[in-house]
DNA sequence: CAGTATCCTCCTAGATACTG
DNA sequence: CAGTATCTAGGAGGATACTG
């Protein structure tokens, strides 16, 4: 199974920490599964991940929706309001995302102890 | 449990994916985990990640093992030859990413083809 | 409200050369 | 063999201002 893997770009792995990997997507993610099946607006979002800048979460979102983790549903308002959600793709992801946070929030503790010099 | 993330750099799993999700650690810890309960030297990882460089390699583990994710141990010889092995920490964390791993292997094609313009 | 458009700064990663 | 030391380029991310 390390086969295919004859160079770095080909590693689906690795690609994959490349897109979910970026500075604001897991907490996006994060929040837009606490609310699925529901959506979640710009706003809504932009409350619920604290310290993101309007052009972070809107390029982050932008990724994910590109990718198919995310449907942009955009309600014909003035002003416009605009709804997120995960897609099925989305939802499946969440599941191996949430054990990696579980062990996260497990562990990462040890690994501060282990980085603060023992 | 969405409380404590007052400010992003408290969110465990986004710190743990800015450790795990460096360019070349999740090859480093495949190699390692498959070798598991083994040693792997430091030329072999090389050889066994494709495109890698020497420094890169060096900076990768040595963030592994400053993290007390993965052990180091120096051979002394002339050469040297230095061992590296998952620890417990590290090994506790490949279930979680391994079924990351899984998914990249099972998902990937539909996020590249919704990437590539649907 | 939900973006775009700029500009700017750091940090990651790569290339290269040297050493115990 | 297994690193360390430099230097550099490129891109991610942030601040700020503007718009349909």
């Amino acid at each position: 199974m390390t086969r295919g893997d004859l160079f770095s770009p080909a590693c689906p792995t690795r690609r994959l920490l490349d897109r979910i990997g970026s500075k604001w997507t897991s907490m996006a993610v994060k929040v837009l599964a606490e609310a699925a099946p529901g959506e979640v607006r710009f706003a809504d979002l932009r409350r619920r991940i604290p310290g993101i800048s309007q052009k972070m979460l809107s390029v982050t979102l932008q990724s994910l929706v590109h990718d198919g983790l995310v449907a942009r549903r955009v309600e014909p308002a003035v002003p416009v309001r605009v709804h997120y959600r995960l897609t099925e793709l989305g939802l499946s992801l969440e599941v191996p995302l949430a054990a990696l946070r579980e062990w996260a929030e497990a562990h990462m503790a040890e690994i501060d102890e282990a980085s603060a010099g023992r």
